[in-house]
DNA sequence: TATATTTTATTAATGTATTAACTAATGTCC
DNA sequence: GGACATTAGTTAATACATTAATAAAATATA
């Protein structure tokens, strides 16, 4: 039987963890949750989304982003309205307080991505996106 | 700049959570988390181990570790004792209970698991371990 | 040997994950 | 136009994640 430690969920979750550790310390001087810094750079690039988009994109259930959004409203990170056509839908787009954070921390946790992805060779680093991207096209 | 969607730590977290579909619906039958069962599995493995090894090894914070301990113990799932040399230490195994669920549940999981894994070719398994192994490898 | 340091596990506080149940708005069918 | 199902978002309940702080046992150091 195969061992506990080569399961391949297991060995994402590690995986992850290693990657994570990466930014979490630059994401704690804010204070910033990863998931909260996941949503402000999804909202970075897509200008403004609905929670179901922002959700997908995110990869956070529907219950988490709602407690997500509302902290950042807090926080005056982010701004929510109702869209015009369809009153269920929230609209969600970022203050210039978050813009400005943004281009604060971004450069710092681009170099520190540099940092990881040059521990590993262009090579591998392509083949793990592409693989990557296989296994998350897998349906049950 | 890379796009939001091409983030490392993104796809793994996304690659895992497509992979743990594939588990989710058998573990809720009884009901068990996934956390619950990593440290199920892992000391069907190991036989008792103590509470850091285990926390290491299911990639668990001691914080979170300490409760799930205490519901799988409620629930009859697991002992614990102290360790004779160290008394900070407690060391943790299965009871008959847990050992009977597990070889009910097991062969089930372990058919999801090649389910998964035959929608990826072998070579594309190998060299997937291999990557997700230098990734766990990487130190900041 | 008494004190300081380190290590293991826990507690506390806040935030997120997961499932189920719920509300309200939209869409569908007759 | 009204009963019906569908969809977006929230609430509720329980479990886990993360950081900081703590208590207790072991170790190191003076």
């Amino acid at each position: 039987m195969r061992k506990f430690e080569d399961s391949i969920p297991l060995k994402l979750l590690k995986a992850r963890e290693v990657t994570m550790g990466f930014f979490r310390p630059i994401l704690q001087e804010i204070p910033m949750t990863e998931q909260q810094w996941r949503v402000i750079r999804a909202l970075n690039e897509y200008e403004e989304l609905e929670s179901k988009q922002l959700a997908d994109l995110c990869c956070i259930l529907s219950p988490s982003l709602t407690g997500i959004i509302s902290r950042l409203e807090q926080n005056g990170y982010i701004k929510r309205r109702k869209s015009p056509e369809d009153q269920r839908r929230i609209l969600i787009s970022l203050t210039d307080k978050a813009k400005a954070m943004f281009s604060e921390l971004s450069p710092r946790l681009e170099q520190r991505y540099r940092d990881l992805t040059d521990k590993l060779s262009p090579e591998d680093m392509d083949m793990l996106h592409a693989l990557l991207t296989k296994v998350c096209n897998i349906r049950l």
